[in-house]
DNA sequence: TTTTGAGTTGTTCGA
DNA sequence: GTCGAACAACTCAAA
């Protein structure tokens, strides 16, 4: 008979330090890891192929680092589902922990999850370890959720914050052995052709990657982010998304680094309360999800349902959409901050904040293009897309989302280059060859979309149906 | 219940 | 070049 061992399931929180349910499995005893690769749960977003490959490199090191904890790790593919209630009935286990989620499918699967194992005599534990706070903690006084983030931002930093767990301590590997799958098997590389070199030669996924980084952002970004953070020629942001979204680091850990470093140096305040706040919008979007499910599908206000966006792909055919949704998505608009920006997201999995923007608003306004082909182009090629901040940033910039931009903040892409990259060297790093005709004039888009705004809210009425 | 103040990131136009 | 107003009125959160 093995000693009682627990089960540790991983699956965005792809780090050993302050992970509250590895910490807590282990504390109990020995404890094994489990990964499963659920493409097939309903409702469940397949990974985008810039994800796949991240997430081969993120289990790859985690592998590594739990067996030097003695923590073994078993891989899997398939409905969550299904794969657990086998492994339960091993007898092997005792408990299963892990971090929540808050995705409607994922909490559906997560639900039976714990269904399975009570059936099969097994205690189930779920923790807190993905967002700064739970999202039915932060609410207004009415009890609503927040649909305006600075408000949300104030009542998140009024409540107490757990303190970051340290790596836990190595102990004896459990005696168990059951067989498992292989990661080459998943094929979450691509080959034929192999796109990923300029990933590689962006990113090292994982955990000791991510916090290497956060030592330079605390030491070097901080002290200058609130006057660079808006500079795509320069290295002047975290560049932590892909850590946080894969849980190399927890939020948490990143929050408490944050208030040191605003603490002890105050020549780094004012960068490290302005990276604070973006570390909060990453909870308010998934607060977002966690109370509209639908986030990547329904205009969080439904007056936008009447909004005459083109759809690539979609149905109704319609030439000159696809024209522009191919010319967009290859970086070849003839506008040269949207251009670089779609050929760095292409390049290296990862585009710089303000360039999102630009894009996404010529996409959604001077392109007159669903807010949705946008969205599911960057799940598709960006390291760093969750199932929260993807579509909830899409809709603030479509004007259809919480506390969204105005419709009639159209970003004018040649303003915006002269302003944040006035030398033109991130345009010159990306799309080095001059820009060819470009596809659409900007002042004529610019009016089509505020004339299109104007049919929606004609044809919509107050917005109020019924 | 009513009122009040405020709301991540912009652009254009005219004085 | 710089500045304020307009864009278009609306929703949200708290008093």
């Amino acid at each position: 008979m093995n000693a009682p061992t627990s089960l540790m399931w991983f699956r965005d929180d792809l780090r050993v330090a302050d992970n509250p349910a590895l910490s807590a499995a282990m504390a109990a005893g020995p404890a094994v890891a489990l990964f499963i690769l659920d493409e097939q749960s309903p409702g469940i977003r397949p990974l985008g192929g810039a994800a796949r490959w991240w997430l081969h490199h993120g289990l790859n090191e985690l592998r590594d680092s739990l067996a030097g904890l003695g923590v073994p790790l078993l891989l899997y593919r398939g409905a969550a589902t299904n794969i657990l209630p086998g492994l339960l009935a091993t007898g092997s286990f005792t408990a299963l922990h892990f971090n929540r989620r808050y995705g409607g499918p994922e909490r559906a699967v997560d639900t039976a999850a714990k269904a399975l194992a009570a059936a099969a005599g097994i205690e189930v534990h779920s923790h807190a370890g993905t967002l700064l706070h739970e999202p039915w903690t932060v609410a207004t006084q009415g009890g609503t959720n927040f649909k305006v983030f600075t408000p949300f931002f104030n009542a998140l930093q009024a409540l107490p914050l757990r303190r970051a767990l340290p790596r836990p301590a190595a102990q004896h590997a459990p005696a168990i052995s059951l067989p498992a799958e292989e990661l080459a098997a998943w094929d979450l590389l691509p080959v034929h052709p192999d796109w990923s070199h300029g990933l590689a030669a962006t990113w090292v996924p994982g955990e000791a990657a991510a916090r290497d980084r956060l030592g330079t952002v605390l030491e070097d970004i901080a002290g200058h982010y609130a006057q660079t953070r808006d500079r795509p020629d320069t290295d002047g942001t975290a560049r932590l998304s892909a850590a946080l979204r894969w849980g190399h680091l927890s939020p948490v850990e990143v929050w408490e680094a944050l208030g040191f470093t605003l603490a002890r140096h105050p020549d780094r305040a004012a960068g490290a309360r302005a990276m604070m706040r973006q570390v909060a919008w990453r909870d308010f979007c998934w607060n977002l999800l966690y109370h509209h499910p639908e986030l990547a599908t329904a205009n969080l206000r439904a007056e936008f349902d009447a909004f005459d966006w083109a759809r690539p792909g979609a149905g109704v055919p319609n030439d000159e959409a696809e024209d522009h949704f191919a010319a967009w998505c290859a970086g070849s608009t003839g506008f040269g901050l949207v251009d670089a920006g779609m050929r760095q997201l292409w390049e290296t999995g990862w585009m710089h904040n303000r360039v999102r923007m630009v894009t996404a608003s010529f996409l959604v306004k001077n392109l007159g293009i669903h807010w949705r082909s946008g969205e599911e182009w960057f799940w598709d090629t960006l390291v760093d897309a969750d199932a929260a901040s993807n579509p909830a940033n899409w809709q603030w910039v479509a004007g259809c989302g919480a506390d969204a931009s105005p419709f009639f903040r159209i970003f004018n892409p040649q303003l915006q280059a002269k302003k944040f990259d006035p030398r033109g060297a991130y345009v010159a790093r990306f799309a080095p060859l001059s820009p060819g005709e470009p596809i659409v004039e900007l002042g004529p888009s610019r009016a089509g979309a505020l004339a299109a705004l104007a049919r929606m809210k004609e044809s919509g009425g107050t917005g109020v149906e019924g």
